[in-house]
DNA sequence: GCCCAATCTAGGCATTGACAAGTTTGCGTA
DNA sequence: TACGCAAACTTGTCAATGCCTAGATTGGGC
């Protein structure tokens, strides 16, 4: 039996990352508390602290992971068109992750973890940029960097606050934004 | 002198918003308190609910009162670009509205107030996408409309975050949403 | 001039984040 | 194997907050 909770949690790091990342889910960021978080692992209040600081702690764990995660996805993918539905389906599958990471003031933006991740992110997100400038006239790498990460960004946005589904009447959302791509990147 | 603070305060809504519109500026919606609100105007600290019920109530009063905001400012503009550069406009001189706008989940999506500045705000948005369905081929509007909502909340969005800082380089952010247009709708 | 409803005050309660101090446990080391 | 120490967790506490209820004040309409 199990039921007789040992001292130690044995994960409690991520336990209470991934029971943040349920409420954030589907209450967002402000609907988390520290004491419940603490509740849902079974254990006493005070013990996510020792972990994570504070809640600004938290939050930035779990931006730096989102980081991660999006530097992983984006690596994956082949060329700029593809990154961009990377994008996407990443804000998809971690809805909790892409909130937080864009919630600056909500986190420790000097803390070193946040910081590596992030510009690990940001090297994916310009190589793919770098793509665009080539294929499209020598354009200013920038520039078209900026478009991309906007457009890809605000249709994610959008998404995940259900600002798309009239639009969008049920079709599949990373179907609709390769459309979209075809329809503004008509050079490529 | 006025110094002795009248029972009535003369336009405490008014002098709630605008304070909240300062705190959410800076700090964010997480960093408002009703209480400190109250403290600010002056008022016992229950003064407040009762012009907004509680802080879902405020927030869905700064959520109705930029719909509108942004309503009037998409109106204004000629045509399509025009209207998102306004877009980025608006979430410059109202980034505490914009940030609340698409945060849902602090809102009562149901607020009947809330509901006909954000309609009045979707027709404006969807009216400048049906000139881009037109110059553009016959696309199809939604998509189209869906393309050009994306790329200006997306670029009003980092813009905010402090994302585009170092892209930008110190260029005026209208200036560059300008180019980008420019760069992605190549055949207006 | 009076009455009523809108506006504001005062008090109270449960919840929360953060902090401090103490307890338990596992692990490296001698 | 025994020891000691640091990490992991608990308990208790405090100020702040949101929200509720009941009561006081005020101005405008009849």
């Amino acid at each position: 039996m199990t039921s007789q909770r040992a001292y130690h949690h044995g994960d409690l790091r991520r336990a209470v990352l991934t029971a943040a990342l349920d409420v954030i889910r589907d209450s967002g960021p402000a609907g988390l508390s520290l004491r419940d978080l603490a509740r849902r692992a079974g254990v006493s209040h005070a013990a996510p602290a020792h972990h994570f600081k504070d809640r600004a702690g938290l939050l930035t764990a779990i931006a730096a992971e989102g980081y991660g995660l999006l530097a992983d996805a984006l690596a994956e993918a082949p060329e700029l068109r593809e990154r961009g539905v990377r994008y996407v389906r990443f804000c998809r599958e971690h809805p909790a992750h892409f909130q937080v990471m864009f919630a600056p003031e909500l986190l420790r933006t000097d803390d070193p973890e946040l910081l590596a991740a992030r510009t690990r992110a940001g090297e994916q997100l310009r190589a793919g940029a770098g793509d665009l400038a080539v294929s499209e006239r020598g354009e200013d790498a920038g520039l078209a960097g900026v478009a991309a990460w906007s457009l890809a960004h605000g249709f994610a946005t959008l998404l995940l606050g259900r600002n798309l589904e009239e639009p969008l009447a049920g079709r599949d959302p990373e179907e609709v934004f390769r459309d979209l791509t075809g329809l503004l990147f008509q050079g490529s």
